[in-house]
DNA sequence: ATATTTTTATAACAATTGTTATAAAATAAA
DNA sequence: TTTATTTTATAACAATTGTTATAAAAATAT
């Protein structure tokens, strides 16, 4: 990681050191954020270069030269919404003192992010990638991966309740998992629907009302 | 409807009148197929004309004089699907005695036709204009419109079943409806990332094993 | 045979796609 | 001041986008 913030203070004896030549008439990282909104809002194919240069109000080789082509920016867009836009799985995983409580939380905190009003609704990682041609397929897939290590997530969730006694070991772990990762799926669906947050958040409510019945 | 059908014979005097003009090389029906199947597998815009003339073998010319332009053809793509791939919700919903087996069954017919695996997966009404451009904007929102008539008829069933006695006057039916419908989009978007007929039939028999929670 | 009609094939159209070569501009280091 | 470095702006690149004009080909009707 390079840092590029000039105006921040490192405690040495030559402070705010200048950058040799012309310096950027633009912030990288608000830049990456706009670049990450439109990408969420159209999906990857569907936001041309020409799309990001008007919105980000700089010229094509600004782009190229601070972030590479459109698959690298699309990609470091991707790991700015993972840190900035998602929801925090392994945190709320970590502090949960129960596979249910982890679920709830997980689920709830997705309901806020999914139905934002100012800003693009449903999962980037859903949204961005769901129709590409074939030139995009390495890309679909990286994100596809990206769905399923969430998913492995809550498997190994349950695997760590069952190990710490707060789901039995009969418990069909698998299916608990494609059930809650379903419903999560079809709420980023529901929210590109129009669905509000108090819909989605009546349907984890009932979603979680189920958790005894596996 | 319009009748090309050169080798259908009808009851009539003269039988297989041919046209006038030079014969068509390929068969409208069997081309519409084919282009509804890139559709549903790339979606509206990811689908070029290209993509279209090489898989259906024929010049683009042929295309549009046969369908017109690429979003008259998509729409009767839609047709297409909607009247020989996906579920037929009318009929099911009347022959189901009550809301539950009507719901049952609807989600069931429809585990099977996301995840076959000859087909592409999922539901081409979610998938195929999830992300678009600005110039797709207007394909995006019918498209999205008969995704939510679709779970207007959830309601509707629901409200009926209500009129009928087999569900109760004070059942949060919008609820109900919403949750239904957010698993049934869950389900294609599972589809999408790989799950097969028997785990989502397993989330379907989870979703329904909820009903009496309401 | 000639005329009419429809579909075909070839080729081109302007516009947009992602990307880059080039040179001017603006800064710091020498 | 000169040199080195970095970013800017202009302009172009080949390839592809959706679409259509043109004319040849293949059938029926007169």
């Amino acid at each position: 990681m390079t840092n590029n913030n000039v105006s921040e203070q490192e405690p040495c004896d030559h402070p705010a050191k200048k950058k040799r030549g012309r310096p950027k008439c633009f912030d990288e990282q608000q830049a990456l954020e706009k670049a990450m909104l439109l990408f969420w809002e159209h999906g990857y194919e569907a936001t041309s270069i020409s799309d990001l240069t008007q919105a980000l109000a700089l010229t094509a080789p600004s782009l190229y030269s601070s972030f590479g082509d459109k698959t690298t920016l699309f990609y470091k867009c991707i790991d700015y919404y993972l840190a900035h836009e998602a929801c925090p799985i392994e945190a709320i995983f970590l502090e949960a003192k129960t596979a249910k409580v982890a679920f709830e939380l997980f689920l709830y905190d997705n309901v806020q992010r999914l139905a934002q009003p100012d800003k693009p609704s449903g999962c980037m990682l859903v949204v961005a990638t769901m129709n590409c041609s074939d030139h995009a397929q390495e890309v679909q897939h990286n994100i596809l991966e990206k769905r399923l290590k969430i998913k492995q997530k809550l498997l190994e969730r349950l695997q760590q309740a069952v190990a710490e006694g707060d789901v039995v070991e009969t418990a069909p772990l698998q299916e608990i998992a494609d059930f809650y990762a379903t419903v999560l799926q079809g709420l980023t669906i529901q929210a590109r629907d129009g669905a509000n947050v108090e819909q989605l958040h009546k349907v984890v409510e009932h979603a979680m009302r189920t958790w005894d019945l596996f």
